[in-house]
DNA sequence: GATGAATGAGGCTTCATTCAT
DNA sequence: AATGAATGAAGCCTCATTCAT
């Protein structure tokens, strides 16, 4: 009541979607859906258990509205990428890796890829919006900027839909090894660093034989 | 049943392990670990929940045992590959890419890695067994033939530790795409000519520059 | 009651409480009481959760006051009955009859014995109030007119306490049939029509004989 | 092991689900449906918790289990009765009742029709079930027994539909009253003597008038 | 007084594990 | 060696009740 009594609990019905789906992020992408308890969820966001149904009927609710929330902003992101097709494609893609690199410092950007991969087996439907929304799109975008660079002369004569690993793939693998495997943890390079490399090797390749020769 | 002759069950204790761990993998990869139960990975091996018990303690240790087993012959041809590490750098990464394509054809050995993937929070220990008899061995293989080949000039002046994500990377994201996201799946690229576009890109980088002047 | 002048101590909150109870009455009746959330009860009353508190310390003091409440008039009314015993036995059954069939075209007076039926195991307090207060009451009276009926030989020497049941008994059948099974919904005999079939039935009996011998 | 030991539990798959009906409807109708846990079924089956889900997939499935497993006999004896519908309707209408009154002895038989009752706003499929079953051919059948000795002379011109309550309904009554609210507990009538009563008031009716004049 | 967010005990259900057969 | 009935801990979810606003 007075200046001792903190009370047991606030109203913030406002704010409490998010943090509950924020901390659900959090242990979800650390112990994946089956392993994560409501209530591990709710105190987390410092609820009581039950306090979480008033938000979401269900502990899959939690799942795809957190999977739905995080991917409107990649996706309108990615959208934006793909109508940005004009310019020098080399310049092109250097600009969606950069775009990525800077999402890549964001842990929680990087964790729901994780997750979605983690848990497709159990919610396809989040899996395929994922594919739709986002892969599919960005795919198809690097793909166009590949094919107009061969078409143009830019690029050498290679197949896009298969060169597009190339691009995606080192983003990945960067991932994996760093955020999931902890590989280079105490030297781990930047993504700046990152992006500079892949691009120097994916603009230029390895070996030396066409420069040099 | 018994009049037939043929007994219920047949004395197999060797086989058994071996069919109940490939039924675990199955269904730990669909389903995770969590969402497996002991009874369907017995059924799936054609046994009843309670024998199940008579060959593993407890479903961790079918776990555990699963990623053993199926670490052992990767380690080992990592391992192995590491140590051929004479000869022309160029020709010794078409020679690891290739090694990886001829097990990309099996389902089984691409699981693995997702399922250490997946289940990477509850399992750090084999996630961390994953790390160091996998990953840490093949990277640092590739991490050498690359050094080699900048310090002999087959390879431009790039830094080994990130080039190797353009090594691995694609490969990833060639797995991820098609095996996860069912992404072109009509239309899904050969693993051969998945590799042999892989290889010509990082060896020649996709720019004309280099060439063209 | 006391139709005097309006008691200015009773404030227009005092509704509140009735349009409660009327509410929970119906939920009740549809739901059973374990089946029937307080908050239903409330939003059905035009009142929020918390507030019902202020009227009512529990949900079970909700029932107990809900029983009590519909109890008193048909135990003023038992009494009544049972105090006006003079007079010709058969007109008087007839007249209880009436008074039945007069309450029976309200569903909300034939929805307390239901409840009290139905949820006798979890209140048994109540359904003993509802034996004492009616049941033992009414059934008391009109044992006394069937027994007085025999003593001066207006009816046949029966049995009154087993007669009873033949008086009240397909009173109890029409209900259930028609409200509880919804049996003859779209024909269903009006109160009347019953009851002068009932009373017919049972003055005259069934049979012929007596009448055509 | 030897002589000591008594086992935990015993294997005795083929019983189990009888005794779990049994005990069920014990529970159920003291209690009613969402009162009883299923815990409380378990123990008084001499079983645990968990073992109820091998019989039954849910506490639901345990309440509709109940009702048909207890619905076929009384409705095949039901149709017995509509099929036996030859000789004089008085007679055949003494046979229902002694019918019905030879079950009355049996508490777990007169239980049925109350529970469902009770859970009827529950479960509207069983009580319907109930009614078709049971009710309706059960009330056909008298019908058609009251409809053939009105048109042969035996019975007075009365509506065959109505005189169905005055038939039925003293049954119901005197169940209601000695079963449910106890009345009558020390010293109640004998199902035979009920019936005698009954059977002799309906055929002959209560008044006098009819044989004095 | 009223509201509805928050609490937490309690019930249903699942399933890894045990053990009589 | 094999089975599958039985156990019981644990998790999801509901809802009567409390209490800050």
């Amino acid at each position: 009541m007075t200046e001792s009594g903190q009370p047991k609990w606030r109203r913030r019905a406002g704010e409490r979607p998010d943090e509950l789906l924020d901390a659900a992020l959090r242990l979800f992408v650390r112990n994946g859906f089956a392993a994560t308890k409501v209530e591990d969820i709710a105190s987390d966001a410092g609820l009581s258990k039950g306090a979480v149904y008033r938000y979401f009927s269900s502990k899959e609710e939690i799942f795809e509205s957190l999977v739905k929330r995080a991917l409107t902003p990649i996706a309108d992101q990615t959208s934006l990428m793909a109508r940005t097709s004009q310019g020098d494609p080399a310049m092109l893609v250097k600009a969606v890796l950069t775009m990525i690199a800077s999402r890549l410092v964001d842990p929680n950007t990087v964790a729901l890829p994780r997750l979605v991969l983690m848990e497709a087996g159990k919610f396809p439907a989040l899996a395929t919006a994922y594919r739709r929304q986002v892969l599919d799109k960005a795919i198809g975008a690097l793909e166009a900027i590949v094919r107009r660079g061969v078409d143009e002369g830019v690029f050498r004569p290679v197949d896009p839909r298969l060169a597009v690993r190339n691009i995606v793939g080192p983003v990945l693998a960067h991932i994996l090894l760093g955020q999931i495997f902890g590989i280079d943890e105490d030297t781990r390079p930047t993504p700046a660093a990152f992006i500079e490399s892949h691009f120097d090797i994916l603009m230029n390749g390895l070996s030396n034989t066409g420069q040099g020769d």
